[in-house]
DNA sequence: ATCCTATCCTGTAGGC
DNA sequence: TGCCTACAGGATAGGA
């Protein structure tokens, strides 16, 4: 569940290591991804090209290289970017894309699950990419405000919980971040999203802002199978307060957490610190 | 337009 | 031990 913080963490990492590298040598595995389109001729447009800076926006990784072509990453469920890949990493399975430099330094995108995305496209087509084109604003170049949350959400009937999900309104959140998200701000995750008053649009976008920011700093959560450029775990999944907790007593009321089903997706929260109903004054 | 559901895919965990 | 099933979820297509 690469997310927007575990995104970036690998960003930044790939930033500091593979900024004017040249493309050299490209293997492509015959297992193909699901999203692929350009697979036919990929490997010989990306010979030659140099890697001169690294963006994100939401959870998609953008690879700039000369010639005016950008490489659109995502992660998906499972995917990986492996840089200097080790010995044992030779019998890795589902590893689709084999980069190796003019140094002899290699750099690898490894997917089990295949729901990612490598994509080369001209960098001049990049808005207007598919997937690209509809994405709402990244919450760590663009942090959000309340009142802004609060206009995007206005008149929805959708629950709290899925119009943190929906990238065309805020893009990076995912499953774990959205529950906890909601979690820090005392908002239950089944409140139509609008129904929220501006005081918690407020609250929610300053949970935004500093869930994602203290993710980022201890470079993502590692719930599954995410790992850094240099195969580290992230250190966030220690702070989780509510995600993968059912059962287990919240960290603020020690009442225990709920699992929840929403858009076929677990949502984790207390029902105390969460009420659906304001709680009268005592 | 908004909302909802099914689908893609593989590894892992749990039941028996 | 092995077999089977259920589950995890990011994005998207298609239907209501």
């Amino acid at each position: 569940m690469p997310e927007l913080p575990e995104v970036e963490t690998v960003r930044r990492m790939l930033e500091s290591s593979v900024i004017g590298r040249t493309i050299e040598r490209v293997r492509l595995s015959r297992s193909k991804l699901r999203s692929v389109p350009h697979a036919r001729g990929l490997a010989s447009a990306l010979r030659g090209r140099t890697i001169t800076a690294l963006h994100r926006h939401g959870k998609y990784l953008l690879v700039e290289l000369t010639g005016d072509h950008t490489i659109i990453s995502h992660l998906g469920m499972s995917g990986r970017w492996l840089f200097h890949p080790s010995p044992e990493a030779r019998r890795l399975d589902h590893v689709h894309v084999r980069l190796e430099f003019k140094d002899g330094s290699r750099l690898w995108f490894q997917d089990p699950r295949r729901f990612g995305m490598f994509r080369l496209v001209p960098t001049d087509e990049l808005h207007e990419d598919p997937s690209l084109a509809l994405l709402g604003a990244d919450p760590l170049l663009n942090p959000p405000t309340g009142s802004g949350l609060a206009a995007l959400a206005e008149g929805l009937r959708i629950s709290a919980k899925l119009f943190l999900l929906d990238q065309r309104r805020i893009a990076g959140i995912g499953n774990i971040y959205a529950s906890e998200i909601l979690h820090r701000a005392r908002i239950h995750p089944a409140r139509p999203a609008g129904s929220l008053r501006p005081a918690e649009w407020t609250r929610i976008a300053s949970e935004i802002r500093a869930v994602l920011g203290e993710a980022v700093d201890r470079m993502g959560t590692t719930f599954s199978s995410y790992r850094t450029l240099w195969n580290e775990p992230g250190a966030y999944g220690e702070q989780l307060r509510v995600y993968d907790r059912a059962g287990e007593p919240c960290r603020r009321c020690a009442a225990p957490i709920r699992r929840i089903v929403q858009g076929q997706r677990s949502t984790f929260y207390c029902a105390a610190c969460q009420p659906l109903r304001k709680m009268r004054a005592p």
